[in-house]
DNA sequence: GGCCGTCGATTGACTGGTCAATCAGTCGGC
DNA sequence: GCCGACTGATTGACCAGTCAATCGACGGCC
């Protein structure tokens, strides 16, 4: 039987990445930086990963594809639209309430990096755009949607909505309360369904 | 009377700056591409700038307080909040058609990456946030829009679902054309005030 | 049981290359 | 001859990635 080593040393490597990524930035962190944090040696990092750029794609792969299941998932369900786009919503909200260090990472250094970084996942990211951007599409099919708003822009319009509050939250421009997360989930679902001019 | 040189370097290298920033992004920018872009010595560089931060920031300053002085205008007039929100929106979307490889470099490199350099701007960044609030604030007030929904949130969406779409244009992710900036303009205001379910 | 060879996991010193920033000096107008 | 604009070679720091060496678990063999 092949032995299961007491502890996976690459986890811990990946764990110990995510913090002082969320630390530090991608950038100043030096791979000696993420060894120590893991209590490893600096070698070890190249046994498990090809480079340092390695590690962020693991984080970024790992997580964004379970965002792309969720948003896949939630559209096949027979939930009105607005419930769809909720349902994103609190995804994403959700992801941020249980581990802000990794999703800040991810939008800091990948999402909003589509210079450096992003460029190679600009397809994974697209894709997430254009599952929302069905939903919308099919709302308006339906007549729950209003069908002058091209639907990848009220796509982008909504994911950047909700990537701006991450962001506030990350950065400290807004309040980051559990009643705060939960107001956000249902305020951008309201602002976009509903919008701001009382009905 | 001081001299004035008959080609300004300064000038020049800020806008060699703007040129290489946004083909290749900040970090992977040497200060020497800049120069050479500039057809200027390297060492020029450094006599007009204490280091290649500095010229990022000066490009950051001196378009981000256009910014603010075109939202802190609008909000002035007596137009209604709808109104000015739309002519917010104007100003972001012509900037970008006006120069985009200086919005370009502005977002990636600035507002996006408030990791490492926005970090130094945020409160500029900030004030930009809070100045759309205070539009919608009054909005509120005065009864134009909903009071559920908090103005720095509503804020947060709107100046995020307008980046997102700046983005979308500068990744080749949406179509970028002259009549896509003008429905763009529109549109975010539509889906903001109005939403997207019918009325 | 004791011994040994194998092989993957683990270590950390070292190298090679990259650049930001410096600085000693040239040039040209006044 | 002064002063600021301008030049570009040089330096010094930094750090990703390499690599040779060590460790230790396991299985086979006597």
């Amino acid at each position: 039987m092949a032995k299961a080593p007491p502890v996976d040393k690459r986890r811990q490597i990946l764990d110990a990445a995510i913090r002082v990524f969320a630390r530090q930035g991608f950038h100043a962190t030096r791979v000696s930086d993420i060894a120590d944090e893991a209590g490893v040696a600096y070698g070890l990092v190249y046994h498990y990963f090809r480079s340092k750029d390695e590690v962020l794609n693991e984080l970024f792969v790992e997580r964004w594809s379970l965002l792309l299941s969720a948003i896949e998932e939630t559209d096949r369900t027979g939930e009105t639209p607005r419930e769809k786009l909720g349902a994103v919503a609190a995804f994403i909200v959700d992801s941020y309430r249980h581990d802000p260090e990794l999703m800040k990472v991810i939008i800091v250094e990948v999402t909003r990096a589509a210079n450096s970084f992003g460029r190679t996942h600009l397809p994974e990211i697209r894709r997430a755009y254009q599952s929302i951007a069905k939903i919308v599409e099919d709302g308006q099919k339906a007549g729950a949607f209003r069908d002058d708003v091209a639907p990848m822009f009220a796509s982008m319009s909504f994911y950047g909505a909700i990537e701006q509050l991450l962001s506030g939250w990350i950065f400290d421009v807004i309040p980051a309360s559990d009643t705060d997360f939960d107001q956000a989930k249902e305020l951008v679902v309201t602002t976009i369904c509903d919008g701001l001019e009382p009905r």
